[in-house]
Formats: C-alpha cells, sequence, structure tokens
DNA sequence: GTCTATAGTCGGATAGAC
DNA sequence: GTCTATCCGACTATAGAC
C-alpha cells in the first residue's frame, strides 16, 4: 500500500483512495499502539502521510475511521478463518464422518486457531491488539467484531466439543470446556511479552508455533476423553 | 471511604492520609476504565473528591499516583496469593510428599488461581484491568507487577507441573503445559463479557465459580496424565 | 494541607483558498 | 481532493492566597 510511481496522472478518485487506505492502515498500527482515545487525528494523518482534514473529510471523524479498521479487521479474519470454520462446520452435519474424523477436525481446528492467534506479522499483532482493547472496554464496535467472526469461531467449537462429547452442543459443560481450548491457545497472545520472556524466545517462530499445536492438541484429546468418562452435571 | 463526620478535628497529617487513600482508590476506578493516558487529573481528583492540586502535591504527577496504585494491587496480590504459593511450594520440596499429595496441591493451586483471577469485586475487577492494560502496553508498571506476583505464580505452577511429570521444571514442555493451564482460567476474565453474554450468566457467582474449577481441575488432570504418557520431545 | 486562578500545551474539527 | 490557518475546548502543572 505504497504511493504509486508508475502513473503520475491519476484521478481525484484513485487519489481518494488511496488515501483512504493509507489512512485505515495507520489507523489499524495508531488505535493498536495507544487506543481509541490515545490516537490524535495530527498522529493518524502523519503516519498515513495525509493531511489532517483528509479524517473528517473520508470518515466523518476519528470515530468513522475506528469503525472502518474496525470492519477490515473482520474482513480479514473472515477471510482467513471463514473457510476452514466453513469446512469443520460442514464436515460435522455430515452422517457418515467417522469418530477419527471428529479428532482431525479438531486437530484441524486448533492449527487454524493457532496460525491465526499467533501469527507474527506486524498487521496481524495491531488487529488482535485492538481486539483485546475492545474486550476492556466493550463499545458498539465490540458487538461488530463478536457477531464478524468471534460467534463463529466459538460456535464452531462447541459443535466440535459437543459432537465428540456427545452431548448437547448448548449445554454448560460443552461451552466451558470450548472456552478451556480456546484460552489455551489464547494466552500465548494475552501474555505474550511474559511467555517469550519466560521461554527465553525471541518471538514464536513456525517452530515455536508447532510446539504450541502440539501440546495444545494433545492436551485437548486428554482432556475430551476425560469428559467423556466422567459425566459431570453442572 | 467517605469524608468523616464524626471527628471534625484531624491533624493535617491526618487530612492528607486521608486524601491520598482516597486518591489511590479512585486511581484504581479511574486508570481501569480509560487507561493510564486517558485518565485526566480533573476525574481522578473529581472522584477522589478531592482538589485537583493534591495529585502533584502527593504524588509529584499523574504517573507518580499510577505507580502507587500499582504498588497497591501488587501488595494485594501478595496478600491474597503469597501464603498458597507459599504452601505449595514448601509441601514440594518435602520428600515425603505422595504423589496424591501432589495432584491435591494441583487442586488447590486452581482453586486459588480461580479465586483470586475472577473474584467479582469492583476493586479485583479495575486491579486485573490495570494488570491486562499493563500487558498491552507494558511499561516500567509491568516489570514491577510481574516481579511483585506474576514471577511467583508461574514459578509455583511449573514446579508443580514439572514435579507431576517428573521433568526438568525449567523444560520447554513444563513450561509451555503451565502456560496452558494458566490460559484456562484466565480466558474466563480476558472474555468475561463474551463468556457471560455466551453462557447467559450476568456474573460469575460462587456456583459458577465452582463450575469453573471443577472442569479445569479435571481438564488438568487428564491433561498432565497424558503427557506422562506421551514423551514429547520439543 | 487545601484551594483558586492561570499559564502553557495539545487535542478535534472547520472554513475557505487552491 | 488537498491543504493551511484557525477556533475552541480540555488537558497538566504551577503559583500563590488562605
Amino acid at each position: 500500500m505504497q504511493t504509486r510511481t508508475k502513473s503520475p496522472k491519476l484521478t481525484k478518485q484513485e487519489r481518494g483512495c488511496i488515501a483512504r487506505n493509507k489512512l485505515i492502515e495507520a489507523g489499524l498500527k495508531i488505535y493498536s499502539e495507544v487506543g481509541f482515545q490515545g490516537a490524535s487525528t495530527r498522529k493518524l494523518s502523519a503516519t498515513a502521510g495525509v493531511n489532517i482534514a483528509a479524517i473528517p473529510y473520508y470518515f466523518g471523524n476519528k470515530e468513522g475511521l475506528y469503525l472502518a479498521v474496525i470492519d477490515y479487521i473482520i474482513a480479514y479474519y473472515q477471510k482467513h478463518l471463514g473457510s476452514g470454520l466453513c469446512r469443520i462446520k460442514k464436515a460435522l452435519q455430515n452422517k457418515h464422518t467417522t469418530r477419527e474424523q471428529w479428532y482431525a477436525l479438531l486437530d484441524d481446528y486448533i492449527h487454524l486457531l493457532v496460525n491465526v492467534v499467533l501469527r507474527e506479522s506486524d498487521e496481524c499483532s495491531w488487529m488482535s491488539k485492538i481486539y483485546t482493547r475492545e474486550q476492556l472496554d466493550p463499545t458498539s464496535a465490540f458487538q461488530r467484531l463478536y457477531e464478524g467472526f468471534i460467534k463463529d469461531m466459538r460456535q464452531t467449537l462447541e459443535a466440535l466439543v459437543g459432537t465428540l462429547l456427545g452431548r448437547e452442543v448448548a449445554s454448560s459443560e460443552v461451552k466451558l470446556v470450548a472456552e478451556t481450548v480456546l484460552g489455551q491457545v489464547a494466552i500465548f497472545k494475552s501474555s505474550r511479552e511474559t511467555v517469550l520472556h519466560n521461554m527465553g524466545w525471541k518471538n514464536y517462530g513456525d517452530e515455536r508455533m508447532a510446539d504450541i499445536k502440539r501440546i495444545v492438541t494433545l492436551n485437548v484429546k486428554a482432556l475430551i476423553q476425560a469428559h467423556q468418562m466422567k459425566d459431570i452435571t453442572l
């Protein structure tokens, strides 16, 4: 997303579109670093390399830019999660899917989750920081994020856990177990700095993510089997 | 913490001490709600019911008040975690502790963790919000929090997991497994609103915390046994 | 120890030239 | 569509009366 050099003659609409995109990218970075309140229109416009007045012009105000950034985040996750989740849900509905295949789907889910949640790109950490901030102070944007992809992520996992346990998907036990599965991955994002420091790592590379996947996969299979044996009444 | 009415005659030192405490309590609330940057001295002093100038007077500046709040948080957690963690560590070092007792200590740890992390009081949620914000933008205050009680919490859990697995406490596997245990509880704090909405709960009462403890305890025992059987090389 | 008044800075949004 | 200049409100911290 850089200024074009090939065609110096751009229509006004093209230039406007570029400014818009640059502002959204800058918003992703700045809002993640200092939050909505802490982000100044001066810093946003300077980072984007556009004029301050471009914010009210394109987005109405600072909040309009923020909501555009939220929509960008939703689109990103839908792109990277959507098809994977959809495949899992379809396979679950298929009556011919075997128990081994269910476990394989669980593996797939964990792989997908770790890849999406722990991916180490600037853009990705910006997005998850904004999500975490929204979780801290839920506003209307949080509702949008939740409906946008969080809901689908949770529902798919609950369907998976419910199927494997042979219990009602809407039951308290299934939902709580699903949360503990999510938590095992989420902790590596929410406590990232602490974990890296404690492990003596510089970042989560492919090998470290593979280690995490292996541990979580083993954990989850074990706890699923334990819950199957022990019928808990909540 | 309201203005006293019984003894209208207070020494200047007493009045100053009251103002100090009121500011720390207000800081706990305001910093948790809007973060350090978002907190204005006007709001802080108004919430505390003291004059704006009291902040620079007692704490030097806004940051001084923030650090005082951080120290208050550390003292709180040390009070509520310290003796419990200490007891577990001592029992682990005792050569005569049996395997069943190790599992009982793990139960104790999870109970302690859930009680401290998920406790539903205003003060408690303020403190953990401030902690989460610090995790998002680590400053010098985060270092203080980490050394203050986070380190001890993690080390104790790692010692527990290492002992149960019969592995080196400093090994990658032990540390990663410990993180997944913490994550299973932490998710209920970090995604509290989402979980409450999804479960149809209004808050985490004693019964819900008991449910969470039961699920996590079962999970953790199962995954410990799975790791014991399967010797993973990371 | 507490308060009012104020200095000095920075914020969001707008008006109007180009 | 882009820019500069500007208004006006909110902020932190200080000075000095009480």
